[in-house]
DNA sequence: ACCCCTATCTATAAACG
DNA sequence: TCGTTTATAGATAGGGG
């Protein structure tokens, strides 16, 4: 029973550091929760830690995966939108992709891509981004690999939650956690992982566009 | 004073739901402080909610960055081992790579690209990678956006935290949040952005791999 | 290692300025 | 809309099984 004031600091003794790490891991997934219900927070998390053998998922992978799609295509939403009012350096074809969410970028890419491929010279004198930060071709693959492995190959238009849950949904679990690293990861390489070791924690919390959904 | 229990619902009533939102938000980051000082965990948060206008980092954007960094780094070596042990596809220089950290998925990456396209390669010359990993500037640029407008041109090798964390700490204030963004983000766009709107709140942990600096 | 217990500390809802 | 207060609900360290 709390007899000592918690001494705010690291705590020696390995058994003892490691229940306390589990206790209130415990407590801060319920804080998370808590905040989540109460006042419509969209929130995930993702810990790794050396007190536990495998990575963690809270409130679940699926819905990990659902947090940080939507936090990736509000983000890549808004910056297009930003790029929009700086200059509009694309065609009207841009406004469509915006409604897409996540997968323009893809095909942004691939649209590039076969640019670059065709002529070395569009490649390098048609800057499609501003400030010459020029892009490079067999980057699709590179840029935005989990989306494309995640993907079903016809590509659905994704503006609803819905159809990035049912995308998700058609991971293999097997691949689910390497389909989080890779859109932590910028990485392009596919290979198929089932455990990810390491050492580290993290969470996502993010705002419910429908606070109904289950309150 | 708590005369009523938790009622574990949506507040409807705006203003307290705001005020909700902040005093909790409050107390998880606390949460958050204690967990990570006393069992040597490496935190983070990104957040952002309807509730404040700007996206918030917590406990600072350059943590925040230092954790992604190190999270991203500890995901790519762990990929690459499980990679390597079912299949011996890369040659020997690949273990060399493994204790490089970050900016060796930019050299592997540029390494099959110029399989791919040697044109293009051969293209964009200026070698300002070591390992003659003839990268094309702006293909490592879509591959790891945010490590390649960080990262000094000279690219040290990445083997510790501190590299990082000056790295870090040569981005531009106004360009950190943008910076963020690309690590979440697989973009390839490095257009400069100093607001990032939105209606997300997200968090990261990590276990310190140095659990006494600060107790 | 794990769960349960409980005294004590901590977080916080509501009230008030 | 804020900060401050305060009583109460909630979290949890240390212990026992």
């Amino acid at each position: 029973m709390i007899r000592t004031k918690v001494k705010l600091a690291y705590i020696t003794n390995d058994s003892s550091r490691k229940a306390t790490y589990k206790k209130r891991k415990k407590g801060l997934m319920k804080k998370m929760s808590e905040l989540s219900t109460c006042c419509g927070i969209d929130a995930c998390a993702i810990m790794y830690s050396p007190y536990e053998s495998q990575t963690e998922f809270w409130p679940s992978l699926l819905r990990v995966e659902q947090v940080l799609s939507k936090f990736k295509m509000i983000l890549e939403m808004e910056k297009r939108k930003n790029m929009m009012n700086q200059e509009c350096f694309l065609s009207q074809r841009t406004i469509k992709f915006e409604l897409w969410g996540i997968n323009d970028l893809n095909l942004l890419l691939d649209e590039k891509i076969s640019n670059v491929d065709k002529s070395i010279d569009a490649f390098t004198m048609t800057p499609l981004y501003p400030q010459g930060a020029s892009s490079s071709s067999s980057s699709s693959m590179v840029a935005l690999p989990p989306i494309t492995m995640v993907m079903p190959k016809a590509m659905p238009k994704i503006g609803t939650e819905e159809i990035v849950q049912s995308d998700v949904n058609n991971i293999d679990p097997m691949n689910r956690q390497q389909w989080i690293m890779e859109l932590m990861n910028n990485s392009n390489n596919s290979s198929p992982q089932t455990h990810v070791g390491g050492n580290k924690m993290m969470f996502q919390f993010g705002h419910n566009i429908n606070p109904n959904n289950g309150h």
